[in-house]
DNA sequence: AATATAAGCGAATAAATATTCACTTAAAAA
DNA sequence: TTTTTAAGTGAATATTTATTCGCTTATATT
């Protein structure tokens, strides 16, 4: 098996990650992901021992990724409101642009394709965040009450809303995404 | 094929939730919804034509029947907030009671199981919901915003907040359930 | 250049899964 | 009770899909 951040292996990252959002992580074959890479069926062997190894180890990409991409530009010295908002623009912009990643990590939350250590990892990662709660909370600015609740809401919110878009319900511009910050901020703000 | 009200039919669509929550629509086979269920696997084609139309006639039913849960209770002429944090609270309390179903709704969403006519069908079932925010609206009660940017902030956080629930990083109780509604209507409260 | 090593291939095989069907059992009608 | 119809069965079949493997092609090493 060679290196993950071949070339090769985020082409058939890309691919995978297409067809999860088209046809659910139900539909998709190793097949269909060879296919959608250019490559043979077999080449995706020399990359992943098999299906089940190359789920996990998009996932756990996929999960890094879209916490590193978050706090782009993020600096716990200059104030809350607008770091927190930046942030927030931050995973809007992520999911929105990379909603194939959105949905395939949506569909692995209950896929028995995802293993424990996997699922424990990805959980780890999620501590910038609630450090980030527990700021606003300490600063006042934030309501004070239980943090995983508040994370919840803040990107439950987003997921539907990226959800949303993506199936044409709801169309987004800035006007839209100001006001859905709005809805969040006067949720949290204490 | 039989009636959908059959007996039977209930004990096939609890089957299958159940695996579908513990397995993820990907890993349930025909097989292990029959053993769940104690039947034959041949009986389930006595009842459905293939899968397929197993997993679209289980997400209607369950899309049905969550709206009509919703609106329990509901009296357009009383006062707004009361009616709206009931629709809420029916809304969570079946969320949380019927996690399979959640869980299934989600999943199917990306889903290719799920036809072009079932998820019509699906979206029409939402009118109530635009309906009630509208009211919301014009008593200006509610932001004057796109209502379905309201309603996609109201049912995301849930959504979110029944799945952190059942993975143990949140423990609901009374008095959470009252702060979760009160991030709510404070955001989109005008 | 000659040799060795790795990457890539895709048809062939193995494993899993949906679906059928000849048959049995239960229920309804005569 | 006898006959007819429907429901239920689960092993057998068909289909789909993961995985392997002998082979070819490219890349690196000597």
């Amino acid at each position: 098996m060679k290196l993950k951040d071949d070339k090769k292996v985020i082409q058939i990252f890309q691919s995978a990650l297409k067809l999860v959002a088209k046809k659910g992580l139900s539909g998709v074959t190793m097949g269909d992901i060879s296919r959608e890479a250019g490559i043979a069926t077999g080449t995706l062997y020399v990359y992943f021992k098999s299906k089940d190894e190359l789920i996990n180890a998009l996932f756990a990409a996929c999960r890094e990724n879209s916490v590193k991409v978050s706090f782009k530009g993020y600096n716990p010295q200059a104030p809350f409101k607008p770091g927190f908002r930046n942030i927030w623009l931050n995973i809007l912009r992520y999911k929105l642009q990379n909603f194939e990643e959105t949905v395939f990590l949506e569909q692995c939350y209950h896929s028995p394709f995802i293993t424990v250590d996997t699922r424990e990892k990805a959980q780890q990662l999620s501590a910038p965040f609630y450090e980030l709660m527990e700021r606003g909370k300490k600063e006042q600015l934030i309501k004070n009450a239980d943090t995983g609740l508040l994370l919840t809401f803040m990107i439950g919110t987003m997921n539907e809303l990226v959800k949303q878009t993506h199936y044409g319900s709801i169309t987004l511009n800035r006007t839209k995404i100001n006001v859905t910050f709005d809805l969040c901020w006067d949720a949290l703000k204490s």
